[in-house]
DNA sequence: AGGTCGACCTGGCAGC
DNA sequence: TGCTGCCAGGTCGACC
């Protein structure tokens, strides 16, 4: 499911609601979301701390606690973090009881989601060796200009390596290259000075656009409260195959690239 | 070394 | 109704 902008919306919720709170008890209903633990040294590790903060590092969201360890959980593609009531549904596989009462529900239909105990985050490859992030000073024209001189991919396949860029995924990857006009076929090496400035402004403007509008809820995406986002309504090509461009009435195309899809323009976008 | 592809899982949907 | 095949927001390791 998620990306950035999902990842973000979910990290600023919960940072309301469970900064301060104590965990109480924890109940695992599948263990195979949690890595390298047991559930016996998974309760003993998080039982009894208190949350100091939540943040996110790509797509990944890092909950420290006051004791110098962290949870680091990773949504992949149908993981749901829930706060409130506790759920008991079947895509339930991790409760949290926490001291104000609530609880925090890990949800995760397919099972790919990661829930990591550890006292260093830099352990965690994903943590270490991911790309700047969108919004950080260290992604900008000149970056992506040094960057794409000695890539072959195509830029579509570029803007999905973690390495390059943290965050982007298969939605935003589409949305960003028909808002920047430039064909997702097209080799990284052969992207113009003009189009590596399109790429950085398009890659933050819809990111942040879609922070604004609590992310895409495709399918399974829902925000800490259950709730979809808003940024569904904002897409112009993801999943619109044969249907309109919304800027030139064109029918968008979908091909695959790394054995994934891709939504585009043929008119709008080279 | 850079790039591609299957594996990890479950479930919804289209077509027969 | 079932069955089959395809598709799904991500990442990694094995391969070429």
């Amino acid at each position: 499911m998620p990306e950035l902008p999902e990842v973000e919306t979910v990290v600023r919720d919960l940072k309301k609601v469970i900064v301060g709170q104590t965990i109480t008890a924890i109940d695992i209903i599948d263990n195979r979301v949690i890595k390298d633990l047991s559930n016996t040294q998974f309760k003993r590790k998080l039982k009894g701390k208190t949350v100091q903060s939540v943040t996110r590092r790509a797509k990944g969201i890092i909950i420290a606690f006051d004791s110098d360890d962290y949870l680091f959980v990773h949504l992949k593609m149908t993981g749901q973090l829930i706060y409130g009531a506790k759920q008991n549904i079947k895509e339930t596989k991790v409760v949290f009881s926490l001291s104000d009462g609530n609880y925090l529900n890990y949800n995760d239909q397919r099972l790919f989601g990661w829930l990591i105990y550890t006292t260093d985050l830099d352990t965690i490859g994903y943590i270490k060796t991911a790309g700047p992030e969108p919004f950080g000073r260290d992604f900008n024209c000149a970056f992506i200009r040094e960057a794409i001189k000695t890539r072959k991919v195509p830029v579509k396949t570029l803007l999905l390596n973690q390495f390059f860029v943290a965050g982007i995924g298969n939605i935003y990857a589409s949305e960003i290259l028909h808002r920047a006009q430039i064909s997702p076929m097209k080799p990284s090496f052969r992207l113009s000075d003009i189009e590596c400035e399109r790429l950085y402004d398009q890659t933050v403007d819809v990111l942040k656009e879609s922070i604004r509008y609590r992310g895409t809820s495709m399918r399974n995406y829902r925000d800490s409260k259950g709730r979809r986002g808003r940024f569904m309504n904002r897409i112009r090509v993801y999943n619109r195959e044969g249907k309109d461009c919304l800027s030139c009435g064109d029918k968008v195309k979908r091909i695959v690239q790394s054995g994934r899809s891709t939504f585009y323009c043929a008119s709008c976008q080279d």
